[in-house]
DNA sequence: CACTTTATAGCAACCGATTACTACGATGAA
DNA sequence: TTCATCGTAGTAATCGGTTGCTATAAAGTG
C-alpha cells in the first residue's frame, strides 16, 4: 500500500538531486544554497502529491536531537479508570503546545516487560515517566543521558520527580473533618492489589491519618490498616456497627463504592456520614458528583513536569530540586457535614 | 556520558573491518564467512569490555522491520471515563505483542483541531482510529494510502470499520427484560451533549428499543426520546410517578446514575426496578458492580481491528467486508429480575 | 576583456549498522 | 604444473536522510 516515497523518489521525478529536495523541503536556504522558484514548486508539488513524510529512523541517524517527547507508561493512563494520568497527559500536551516549538509527543502504550525497552528506536529529546518504568528502561535513559521527569513516582540520580504532597493533603482532609466536629474518623485504605505495591502515597496518607488522629487524641479507627476490598463490609462494620461518622478514602473508586454502599445500606451522606476521598479533579467531576475530595493536583503535576523537562532539555539551566511536591487542595461537594445522629 | 562505542571502534582496536566484527557479534557464520578463532575471541573480548550495544536507530534503518502503528483519538480514550476505548487500546497492543514483529505504537493525544493533522510527520505503517478523526486527517490518510481501521465509527472508501452490533445487542437486552415479564420498559437515552452527535449507536439503540416495544404491543415508555440529563428526575418521573418496572440505559454513566438515584429515592434494584445498560466490560467490573449490562465487546473490537489492520498492511491480502460488526453480549449482575410490586 | 560575484544545484561523505560480493593465499586434485 | 576449492576477511552498496564543499553559468565590475 503506502509506498516508500522518499527523497530519492521525489528527486528522480523532478529531476534534481536528493540534496536539493532535502534542502527545499526543510527550507534550508543558507547563504550557500538557493533554488529556482519553478524547481522549488515542482519539488513541493510532488512532495505534496505523495504526501512525503521523512523516515523518522533515518532522521534520527543524522540528527543528534529531535523534538520528540516520549511518554512512558501510557498503559497506566488507560488501564485504570479515572486515575491522575489522564489529566497529566493532557496537561503535558497543552503545555507543549504553548511553547511555540513544535514538539511531537509519542506515547508508549505497551505493557511493561522487564526485558523490553520502553524507549522507541529513535532519538528523543526528553521523557516523561508516568509513575514508573522498568529497571531496564530507567537504566537506558540514565545511560543515554536523556532528560526525564517522573510524575508521581521516584526518579533516578539524573531525573526530577513531581509528586503530590500527600502529607499536606491528608492534613487538609483531616483538619476539615475535625473542624466539622468529627472524632470517629475512619480511613478506608487502598484495595488489596495496590497495598502490595510500594507507592509512597500508601504510606503517606495512612501515616498522616494516624498522626492527626493521635495528635487530637482520637483513637485510630479500626480498619485503617486493612485493604478496602468490600465497601459494603466497611460501611457495615465501621459505620453501622462501630459508629464512625466520617471516612477518608484512599482513592476515588473506594470513595465511590463507599458512597454506593452507604446508599444501599441506608446511610445518608452527609447527614449521617461524611465521605472524603483523594481524587483527580476531572475524574471527580465526571464520576461522582457530590463526593468531596482532595484534589491531587494532576493538572499542576503535568504542567510542572513539562516545564521542568523543558528546562532540563536546555543544557544550560540546571534544575536544583530533585523532587517537586505539588500541593493538594480540598474541594467540597457536599459529602461532608457536621456529624449527625446515626 | 556514554561514549559511542560502535562497530567501528571495535574494528579499529582489533584491526579488522567492521563487517567482520558485525558478523562475529551476530554469529553470522554462513557458508561464505568464517574467522580465525583468535580474532573471533579478540572481537568478543573488546565488545565485552566496552559493553557494545548496537545502535538501535541504525539497526532499524537497515532492517526496515520497525513498523509504527499510530492510534488516533487517544484523547477520547482519556476524556471519558470507562468508555470502550481504554479496552480497545489495550487489546490492540496485546495483539500486536503476539505477532512477533516489532511494532511501535504511538498515540495521538492532542485534541482534534480541524486544521491540524493528527498524523505525525514521519512514516507510519498503519492507523487505528478511535471513533473518528478530522476530515483533514481522514483525507491525508486516504491520500497517502495508509492502511487504517476505524473502531466504533464509519470508515472511508479505503478503510475498514469495526463496530458493535447495537441492533443485536439491544434485542438481547429487550428480550431479556421481556422474558422476565416486563412490559413497562423505559429507555434512558444518552445525555444531551451526546445526543447532538451523529453516532450510529444513538439511533440503533433507540430504534431497536422502539421496534421491540411495538413488536410486543407495549407502549414505548415516555422519555425515550429525551436526553438523560438528570437521573433523579428520570427515576421520579418514569418509575415512581409513571410506574416503569425496567430501564434500559444508553450508557454506563447513565446506568450508574440511575442506580444511585434509585437508591436515593428509595427504589430497590432489582426487586422494584430492573436496570440494564450498555457498557464496556472492564468499566462495568470496576465501576458499578451489581449492574447488569450489554457488553459492547470492546476487547473483540480491538482484536478484530488489529487483525484487520495487519491484514491490510499485507499488500497481498485484501479485506472484503468493509464493516465488521461485533456481537454484543448480555452479562447479568443481579440488577434485573421479574417485575415486582412498586 | 578579464576577473569577481552571485545564483543555482550537484557530489560525496556521513550517521551505524547489515550483507552480497569479491579478493587472496593455501591446499588439494588432476 | 595448473586449475578448483576452501578458509578468511575485506570492499562497497544500502537503508533515508543531512550537509560541507564544489562546480558551473550568468551577471556584475573595473
Amino acid at each position: 500500500m503506502s509506498k516508500p516515497y522518499g527523497l530519492k523518489y521525489i528527486a528522480e521525478r523532478v529531476g534534481v538531486s536528493k540534496s536539493t529536495v532535502s534542502r527545499v523541503l526543510n527550507n534550508k536556504l543558507d547563504k550557500s544554497f538557493s533554488v529556482k522558484e519553478d524547481i522549488r514548486q515542482a519539488i513541493l508539488d510532488v512532495a505534496q502529491e505523495v504526501n512525503y513524510k521523512p523516515n523518522i529512523v533515518a532522521l534520527s541517524l543524522t540528527k543528534r536531537q529531535m523534538d520528540i517527547i516520549h511518554i512512558i507508561g501510557g498503559h497506566q493512563a488507560l488501564t485504570e479508570l479515572g486515575n491522575i494520568y489522564h489529566t497529566v497527559v493532557n496537561s503535558v500536551t497543552e503545555v507543549l503546545d504553548t511553547t511555540g516549538k513544535e514538539f511531537e509527543v509519542t506515547v508508549n502504550m505497551s505493557n511493561p516487560h522487564e526485558d523490553l525497552s520502553e524507549l522507541p528506536p529513535w532519538h528523543i529529546a526528553g521523557v516523561i515517566i508516568l509513575q514508573r518504568t522498568t529497571e531496564r528502561t530507567m537504566h537506558e535513559i540514565e545511560l543515554a543521558g536523556i532528560p526525564y521527569v517522573v510524575v508521581n513516582g521516584p526518579a533516578g540520580p539524573d531525573g526530577v520527580a513531581v509528586v503530590p504532597d500527600d502529607v499536606q493533603g491528608t492534613r487538609l482532609a483531616m483538619n476539615h473533618l475535625i473542624s466539622l466536629g468529627h472524632e470517629r474518623i475512619a480511613y478506608a485504605n487502598a484495595p488489596g492489589k495496590y497495598l502490595a505495591g510500594t507507592h509512597s502515597s500508601l504510606q503517606d496518607r495512612q501515616q498522616t491519618y494516624l498522626e492527626l488522629m493521635k495528635k487530637h487524641k482520637f483513637k485510630p479507627w479500626p480498619g485503617y490498616d486493612e485493604p478496602l476490598d468490600s465497601a459494603d463490609a466497611f460501611i457495615q462494620d465501621q459505620v453501622i456497627d462501630a459508629g464512625a461518622t466520617a471516612i477518608l478514602a484512599y482513592g476515588h473508586m473506594g470513595g465511590l463504592h463507599l458512597m454506593q454502599a452507604s446508599h444501599k445500606l441506608g446511610i445518608q451522606v452527609p447527614s449521617q456520614l461524611s465521605l472524603l476521598c483523594f481524587c483527580d479533579a476531572y475524574a471527580n467531576s465526571v464520576m461522582s458528583p457530590g463526593l468531596s475530595f482532595i484534589d491531587l493536583g494532576s493538572r499542576q503535576m503535568g504542567e510542572q513536569a513539562t516545564e521542568l523537562l523543558l528546562r532540563l532539555m536546555n543544557k544550560g539551566s540546571r534544575v536544583v530540586r530533585r523532587t517537586i511536591k505539588i500541593k493538594e487542595a480540598l474541594t467540597l461537594r457536599h459529602s461532608t457535614a457536621e456529624p449527625g445522629p446515626l
